[in-house]
DNA sequence: CAATCTTTGTGCACGCGTTCACAAAGGCAT
DNA sequence: ATGCCTTTGTGAACGCGTGCACAAAGATTG
């Protein structure tokens, strides 16, 4: 998955704890399957297996919901697919803005689940004044001009942006002040917010780097962990450590233009 | 962010935390952004400031790494680009192929960012054959039968899922047959995966919808709060609970048709 | 109606991650 | 050369999240 939280801890959202919150879509998804398939009850176990959680943990984490269990039966589907969805939000309608309508943006737009939960894209928005007017995904663009006018007619509270990473600030501070208070940030910057505002951020680039990290390390204990593998295990960094001169720096790294800090996750234009 | 990393919790590898492991990019990220306007050294309280973090995070970040700053200075900049590009693995090749070429898939594969951090597209692979040969982002998109053949022409060891939720699991296992061993997977599914396989998802839809939790409940606080509030500090789920009828379901939820299950986090076709 | 069997709900312990706070280290000025 | 001032590196405490393991609860069967 992409990165975690940034900034706001958000302490522990009325008694629910932070983790349990990043679950339930994931088993309001398994249970929405089952509950197409007219299954009547799922056992911990088995809705546990589909959501590819541990069943005490489920069960755990149903518990801070109230728990509506029958024992020696299960959950009755129907039933929790409810009480998640009204506990996530999801009964109500969710107006969102999308601000940066280039390759990741128009795809965003065309994001059909999207609809689908109670989100419903309100507006789409650019600062290019050619893509105004435009229509992608069947709605026309609208100026960044606009912005101000569009969130608070719509009432709109959450906001995606798909813009440069240059942009990304700036776009945030005016989608805040005009009334929005989480973001889902697809550009590869850190935002500063506001106390109350969340956001939350999705970024390629930084889980490609997470896998990179890992897939090394696996390539390093097959073979080439003999290369300069001098038992020197401090418990520390990399065996690499001691064979990189201290001065021989950026060289293979340090690669030249932008390294990709200027276009969001995705994005050509 | 999106959602965290599934299955395998990887323990810890070797000697630096997950947690570290998942900040690094973002340090790299802003040492990058020095480096270019040619700071010498940074602070860790700078550099903390910069990348969102606390500064005894970081500072205990780097010292898995082998800490190597300068007390009364800071650390140098391209030194500590560096170190952490050649520990995430950044100073080698990764060539990876994106299966899925709908219209996220081809965000993705449009992605600048993608090849300059040492991840190289290596192949476009969708499994409509009226796709194949059709170039997306100045490269031809070849159909899924040769999957197997590129993977191993081009020794591509991650793999990037953009398929619709249907597909993924199949895609991955052949990813994985064909040597793959790292995957991001953009569809919204739970891909079961066998052990020494990285997986890591982002799901717009789950982001989505843990931004709505937290909407709904500053909303609650500040005026329907007194609705239906009657002191049940339980500490438990909310104050709702007890409002909502015990049968009444999911009449409000239930959607219709597949609720986004079908399609990968962003995607029309 | 009683016994049995299944499955929930949770007390408890453990480990990771975060944060504070401070001693050690090193540069720099005098 | 000596002392001051800054900043690192880390010991220790704390809190969240996870998973085990089991008692309580209820359905089901005879």
């Amino acid at each position: 998955m992409a990165t975690g939280r940034t900034h706001r801890p958000a302490t522990r959202s009325r008694g629910i704890p932070e983790a349990t919150v990043a679950r339930l879509p994931l088993y309001l998804r398994a249970l929405t399957a089952l509950s197409e398939r007219s299954v009547p009850t799922v056992s911990s176990e088995e809705l546990a297996a589909a959501a590819g959680v541990n069943s005490a943990k489920l069960r755990k984490d149903f518990s801070y919901l109230g728990s509506y269990g029958t024992r020696g039966v299960g959950y009755d589907v129907e039933y929790l697919v409810y009480q998640i969805s009204r506990e996530l939000g999801l009964t109500q309608d969710w107006p969102v803005v999308i601000v940066g309508i280039g390759n990741l943006g128009a795809a965003l737009a065309n994001y059909g689940g999207f609809a689908s939960r109670g989100f419903r894209v309100a507006a789409l928005i650019d600062a290019d004044p050619a893509m105004a007017g435009k229509p992608v995904a069947g709605m026309p663009v609208q100026h960044t001009d606009e912005l101000e006018k569009i969130i608070e007619d719509n009432g709109v509270s959450i906001g995606v942006i798909a813009t440069p990473a240059g942009a990304a600030q700036q776009v945030s501070e005016r989608l805040i002040a005009a009334g929005v208070t989480s973001i889902l940030n697809f550009a590869p910057t850190v935002l500063s917010v506001p106390e109350g505002v969340d956001v939350r951020k999705v970024d390629l680039s930084i889980e490609l780097q997470i896998l990179a990290f890992h897939e090394q390390r696996k390539a390093g204990e097959g073979a080439a962990a003999a290369a300069a593998a001098e038992a020197s295990s401090v418990g520390g960094a990399a065996p690499a450590a001691a064979v990189v001169p201290p001065a021989g720096r950026a060289a293979a790294v340090a690669r030249k233009g932008n390294p990709e800090g200027d276009v969001p996750a995705v994005m050509p234009a």
